[in-house]
DNA sequence: GTCTATAGAACGATAGAC
DNA sequence: GTCTATCGTTCTATAGAC
């Protein structure tokens, strides 16, 4: 819990977060992530009760992560939609997938547990949108009548559906498209209290 | 290619069309597909190379099924925007995802012979948001500024990343929610010229 | 705490009888 | 065209030495 050099433990986490962006959950097989990290078999079942446990840890680290560099954006000193602007428009690796949400439609999201980082990564985005919405209606920028965490999901919707088109299509130009025409619909949305 | 009575090779197709929907197209082992079929192991590898090649047969059933549905809500005699409304509000079972889009963070996505069907798919509703969107333009019930190809795709996104919103909360009516905020989007778009 | 060796099951595919 | 039997590999996990 307290090593000066790095533990396999540590290691064994760092190749979890790796393979679970690369390739999913049911793509890291305990194979790869030992020859990943120069750990042996048991070192995992050691630290870990198994290959879950270990995702389960991996995640929430990411989930971390990734939250913290969002709040780098939505923290800068900008109006409230000049902020949601920049979050769409944040430099993304499209054709990687979102890194949590890519595990949507794996089996192992039926595990509540599972489904937690996940679902806290999803939501702070959320509140951080919404809370965007509600200033700038607060600022008279917005219709009162906008329901905003309705608004918000539909924004963190087209991010995520986003990186799916781009996907897809194997053309990470589709999520820029995406995201342009949401700034387009959230444009007009604006325009309507102060044109 | 011709038989009166159902043989193993649709029978195979069928089964694998159920399995790509329940679990994906890695979670589709040959052995699910036998048992769900009836079928014994020589049918499968007579009639197809192998299980990409039975896949990509079931793919490109599913695609025209779901393609010929959503031509239904899109031909009745609407106006273009409620036309649009109301492929939004279509009924879906979010929980168990898109049928195809689901595939989308699957390693087998990164073959283009395994992502043709899926972006037929994708692109098919695109164009029909698209044409919507053209003619509201057109009626000028729609600015003339508005891309209409990028705000489909934000539509497009909306839809898709709602089911990635439901299947992560496990909540069917997370995905209602972010489609509720993307209608109010195109309402003031709307509005816009109307109002 | 770390390692190597190995277990038992499931994977995708092939062989060959009928 | 359909079947059963089986192959070689990989999967996740355990055993047990150091």
């Amino acid at each position: 819990m307290m090593e000066k050099a790095v533990s396999k433990r540590t290691a064994l986490v760092q190749a979890a977060k790796a393979l679970l962006w690369e390739g999913g959950y049911e793509a890291m097989s305990p194979r790869d992530v030992l020859q990943r990290s120069g750990a042996g078999q048991g070192s995992l079942y050691h630290h870990f009760s198994g290959k879950q446990a270990l995702a389960l840890e991996a995640l929430d680290e990411i989930a971390a992560e990734e939250m913290a560099a969002i709040d780098v954006v939505f923290q800068r000193n900008a109006p409230p939609l000049a902020r949601i602007r920049a979050y769409l428009q944040r430099e993304r690796e499209a054709l990687r997938g979102c890194r949590l949400a890519r595990l949507a439609n794996e089996s192992a999201i039926e595990s509540a547990e599972f489904r937690r980082p996940i679902g806290v990564f999803l939501e702070h985005i959320a509140r951080q949108l919404q809370t965007c919405l509600e200033q700038a209606q607060a600022a008279g920028e917005l219709p009162a009548t906008v329901g905003t965490a309705e608004v918000a999901a539909a924004l963190l919707a087209i991010v995520e559906g986003g990186f799916v088109l781009a996907r897809v299509h194997w053309d990470a130009q589709r999520m820029q498209h995406a995201l342009n025409g949401g700034i387009q619909l959230l444009d007009a949305l604006t325009l309507r209290g102060a044109a």
